[in-house]
DNA sequence: GTCTATAGGTGGATAGAC
DNA sequence: GTCTATCCACCTATAGAC
């Protein structure tokens, strides 16, 4: 039996993927686990709390799956790929990023949540451009933005045409040349 | 003088591609004008209607303005930038792209709002491979969508950043290949 | 930890007067 | 066209009992 805590962190980083930070409320979350609302600001005493929470969350989450990719996967390129296809899925189940979702909400956070945002991204640019520098590029750190920022927009349009695919589409060109 | 209901779609375009759908209200509407809620009603019975009238405005807006640039600049890279030049400015303002912004809240709006923002983004890529074609790209509708991916998601991250050099930085490989 | 109860505010929307 | 008045639903958050 999963506890309470961790059940409320997974029912709104769904939630948020899908619908929003302003597109939920405790009463979502408190109806989907059986409780009171009461109870969940127990557990997070102001709902940018929760949010806060969420992005470490996901930020460790994904810091230990690039991890185990690197360790893993033998070239750049099919690490790159494996990447595309962990976010290929949100598309598939008709989420956002949770992070580009609060980064497009930004007005709607504390600073503090906004932090932790611009955390979350530099360390994962960080990652890619280690892959670019890795299969020999020199202009590493800008292709890792461009890889960043269209795998992003891609989901965002994945999304909203319903096809999964056009992630893998829009980023198949950092995986060849 | 701007008559009222220019000024209504004038300041939710600004709050939306700031706030976002969910993040503003017919009270900040009217607060801002110096009307009140209920007049708001009077031009746009629903919140969703208001968003439908915005994506169309900005859809025909866009549209015209890319026209402009066909017609005015001479090289499909030059045009390009032009059009990255654009939506830099909105980063500047600290502004998402409207139907981006939606596009991430696309649970809250209806299946109309959501068939209207396909038809831009659809339009969109079509002009933008077609400046891939004329340069001479073997896979202008694929360089389309990746340029289009980028650029939504590169708005993200330089309003995050508080950087919008960010927007040309992660796009500048499209206009020189 | 979870509850009841409630405060105190904000949301979109409508009816009908002017 | 714009207003007043109002509805009713929803929201985040808190106090205090169990």
């Amino acid at each position: 039996m999963t506890d309470t805590k961790t059940k409320i962190l997974d029912i709104a980083e769904r939630l948020i993927q899908t619908r929003g930070f302003n597109g939920f409320s405790y009463i979502d979350l408190a109806n989907e686990i059986g409780i009171k609302t009461a109870s969940i600001h127990y557990y997070f005493k102001t709902k940018d709390d929760l949010a806060a929470a969420l992005v470490e969350r996901i930020h460790k989450a994904h810091a230990e799956g690039f991890s185990n990719i690197q360790a893993s996967t033998s070239s750049p390129r099919k690490r790159l790929q494996a990447v595309i296809a962990f976010f290929q899925q949100y598309a598939a189940d008709g989420k956002f990023c949770l992070c580009g979702m609060m980064a497009a909400e930004l007005r709607s956070v504390s600073s503090h949540v906004s932090s932790l945002l611009n955390k979350y991204f530099k360390d994962f640019q960080t990652w890619l451009a280690r892959q670019f520098k890795d299969a020999g590029a020199s202009d590493a750190q800008r292709q890792a933005l461009s890889f960043l920022s269209a795998l992003e927009g891609s989901l965002l349009l994945a999304r909203l045409r319903g096809d999964p695919k056009i992630v893998h589409e829009a980023l198949k060109s950092f995986c060849k040349a």
